[in-house]
Parts: structure tokens; C-alpha cells; sequence
DNA sequence: TTCCTTGTACTAATGTCGTAGTACAACCCC
DNA sequence: GGGGTTGTACTACGACATTAGTACAAGGAA
């Protein structure tokens, strides 16, 4: 179950915005899904070396965002995914404008629009 | 000169990380190349909007890394070739990261990763 | 020599992050 | 009801990041 999540200790990112990434990208990318149960505050702190206050403050954000709903005494499950308040359009229009930032950034470091949809798809398979 | 780096407000990065990194992957790029001069000190800091002594910080550890020389009274210069900056594998460590990011954010706006994967596939050709 | 520019050094203050430890409320099962 | 598990809340602390302000040393130009 530790393997669900990673978080790279030599990131300078705070630790709680790194597992707060790991736990979207995991429901995102259909390795857990509606339904599913996330380890234990304590049990994750403890696969991650890391304290069971940080887990639960991100869990506490989870829920909040309506990703995961919490039960005190049973745990913390992935929500189905419910249809999103903002329109359509607007849900594109934002995607759009983080698809341009992402190209315009990976372009930055010098890879084409080809070479990240490649690297992106090996990624995913 | 200031669109040499950008630095992302909204990225939980402490800023001195961000600005590091922003600076070698100018240099493994080729925007910036050896004998160039940096920013000063001050100026770098208004156009980011950020401290000087931040910059100082960044500017005094790419010194001791051996990727910049400086010289009170006149400036910092890039001393490195561009595979010093920043290896391959930084720069693809760095594009990870910025999938992990965009993948995150476009979860937060409801999309899986293979939505996003499609519709960047279908923008793209 | 003087003046300006540049990087460096320093102090103090504030906010954020992460932690350890503890306790309690809610839940489940026997 | 009792025991165990779970999430939540809280306090206190230290480390870190960032800042503002200041001063000085080094360098260059006039």
C-alpha cells in the first residue's frame, strides 16, 4: 500500500504539498478509485517516515476539495467523482490555459510538444 | 532580462529552490551561456519581486557549485558549460515534475490523466 | 580621489513547516 | 459495555524561509 504514494525527500517541495500531489495524480491516473480506502493517518505516516499530523493535515484538504470523504473510527475513502460545478467551457478553458503553461514550460527546458506527449504517454503505459 | 527566469508564485517551492532551479535550467538550455552576466543582485529581486538577500542566497550557492563566478562591484557571470548546469537527468527529472504538477492541477479540474492525455493528443495533431 | 555600483554580511522579526506527544470523539466488533 | 481503531484537535518546540534594513568591501569610471 506504501507504494501507492511516493514523495522524493531531496524535492525542496513541503512534504505536505508532495502528498497531497501524489494522492491526486493516484485517483487521477485510476490507480485508486471511487470507493477505494487510503491507508490509515498513522499507517501512511509511518510508510512514509513522516509524522501522522502532516498525513492528516493533508487528508483535512483532501476532504475539503471533496476528493475524499473521512469517517473518525473507520478512515478515509475516495469519492466518487462528482459532476463539477463550473461549466464545461470553463473546465476547458482552465485546462487549456494549464496545457499552454505546461508546453510553454517544458519548452523552456528545450523538449518539443512531440517529445513530452511521448514521454507523457510512456509515463502513463 | 527578467523573462530570462520565471518563478511560479502559486508553486509551494520554497523561492530560493525555484530561483536555483530557474537559473541552471537557463544555463542547460542555452538562454544563457558562459561568460554571460547575470541579473544583479537588486535588480533580479524587483523584477521577481522578492528579497535581494534571496537572490544573494541563490546567486552564493551556484558560486560555490562552480556554475557562476562573481566579483563584488561588478556582477555574477556564468562560468559553465550548459552539461554542468543541469544534467539530462535533471532536466528530465524537471519535466516530471512539471507533469506531475499539470496532471495534479487538471485532476483538480476533474480530469483523469487519459482526458488530459486525449485532449492534449487531439490539440496537438 | 570621489562617486556609484555591485556583492556580501549581518541582525531582527515574522511566518511556515514539521515534529512529538497527548487526548478525545467517533466508529466498529465482540 | 469494553476494547481497539480511526480521524481530529491541540500544544509546544525547533528549524527553516523570507523579509527589511543596514553597513561594508570590492570594483569601475570619471
Amino acid at each position: 500500500m506504501a507504494n501507492l504514494f511516493q514523495i522524493d525527500p531531496s524535492d525542496p517541495t513541503p512534504i505536505y504539498a508532495k502528498l497531497e500531489r501524489a494522492i491526486r495524480l493516484a485517483i487521477a491516473s485510476g490507480r485508486l478509485n471511487a470507493g477505494d480506502q487510503l491507508p490509515t493517518v498513522r499507517q501512511l505516516a509511518v510508510d512514509l517516515r513522516i509524522n501522522a499530523n502532516t498525513v492528516a493535515k493533508v487528508y483535512a484538504e483532501l476532504e475539503r476539495a471533496g476528493i475524499v470523504a473521512t469517517r473518525r473510527g473507520v478512515g478515509t475513502f475516495v469519492v466518487a467523482r462528482r459532476s463539477q460545478a463550473a461549466s464545461t467551457r470553463d473546465r476547458e478553458r482552465e485546462l487549456r490555459m494549464l496545457e499552454d503553461r505546461f508546453l510553454a514550460d517544458a519548452a523552456a527546458l528545450g523538449y518539443s510538444v512531440e517529445e513530452v506527449l511521448h514521454h507523457l504517454i510512456k509515463r502513463r503505459g
